[in-house]
DNA sequence: TACGCCATGTAACGGGTTACATGATTCA
DNA sequence: TGAATCATGTAACCCGTTACATGGCGTA
């Protein structure tokens, strides 16, 4: 998977290791994110694969950059992939739910506070996706000559985080008010 | 994690590989779907962990039985584990949505007609797990003499499946609008 | 003085996926 | 007759995570 993103943006502009990380960053990381040590590895699977090319740019006062390019391979390798049709959901694996399904054993004062933890966590989230990404993604288009597409597809996916944080919100609110509600059933007043 | 899961099953009810994957199909699967291959082999790491311990059940006319059952130590590893508070959001890896970010290249009616294809999937799960789920969670209940809660939290964890699934068929709807109302701005008529 | 940025990687580990292998019973 | 169910596993692979290693420059 991150072989096509890195692909996907090498095909619009070369750029080394560091500078796909920060491009990382400032777009589909809430989706997808990466560690250095992994991108670099997955550039030296696209080069041995032919699919991009690198150039050593050498600097003084720090490491030499390596400029990475992708390949008319590359292009096909990419295109093919984004020509695919996707048929089938992926499997979202969502650790905190499991957690949660086996808490039955658990005072339900603790599965609230955990809740609220949570909740903060998913409120900053949508924050950030709402107020702080769509500033970062427009330096990124500016950055990088556009299809006129580009902004709005950009905003659909950051919209989907917005309204994924948020559905995250409205179901701590209900959980956490059942089970307030069940714990004031069992113990009333 | 699944590790813990298996554990989490093993603590209610003795059972075997197979069995498990049947509790995992007709509860957590959709938050955590699991091989039989990596059960098996899991149940093996904890079996050298001392976390359960397994006793063969000789059958005729098919395979024998190996039944797993949580130890102690299996029972405080759990434990441990549920009374972790969770303070980081796990990031949500969503490969259509890396996909879409890249599509910008594509004719927007292929764009549709994949968002549409995805809204179906996104429909039907909404629905199994409106409707559908709840039963295989009543079954598992009653064969599972459960505390007073667990149902409660059940649903609920089917609850933020289906809210989710929801929030995908909102997010698709106002996206296809979004491409379709740009397309029609530049090509009017 | 200390931290963050720039810039490169390697190595080991963990765990989810896919493929392979076997075989009787039961039900449509 | 053929497909689904019961029931066990092994082996290889892929890829994401974590830890380790290095080091100058600019800024607070």
């Amino acid at each position: 998977m991150l072989k096509f993103a890195l692909l996907g943006f090498l095909l619009r502009q070369s750029m080394t290791g560091y500078d796909l990380a920060a491009a990382i960053r400032s777009s589909i990381n809430f989706v997808w994110p990466a560690q250095l040590s992994q991108i670099y590895r997955t550039l030296g699977q696209l080069e041995n694969d032919g699919l991009v090319v690198s150039e050593v740019v050498p600097q003084q006062g720090r490491p030499d950059r390596r400029v990475y390019s992708a390949t008319d391979a590359g292009r096909q390798a990419f295109d093919g992939w984004l020509g695919e049709l996707v048929t089938e959901l992926d499997p979202v694996r969502t650790p905190f739910l499991v957690r949660f399904f086996f808490s039955g054993t658990r005072a339900p004062e603790e599965m609230v506070t955990q809740l609220r933890v949570l909740r903060d966590l998913h409120l900053r989230q949508r924050d950030q996706l709402a107020h702080e990404l769509p500033g970062y993604i427009a330096e990124f288009a500016a950055a990088n000559t556009t299809d006129d597409r580009d902004p709005l597809i950009w905003d659909a996916v950051r919209r989907a985080g917005e309204m994924h944080a948020q559905t995250w919100l409205d179901w701590i609110d209900e959980t956490i008010a059942r089970l307030e509600d069940a714990a004031g059933k069992a113990q009333p007043r």
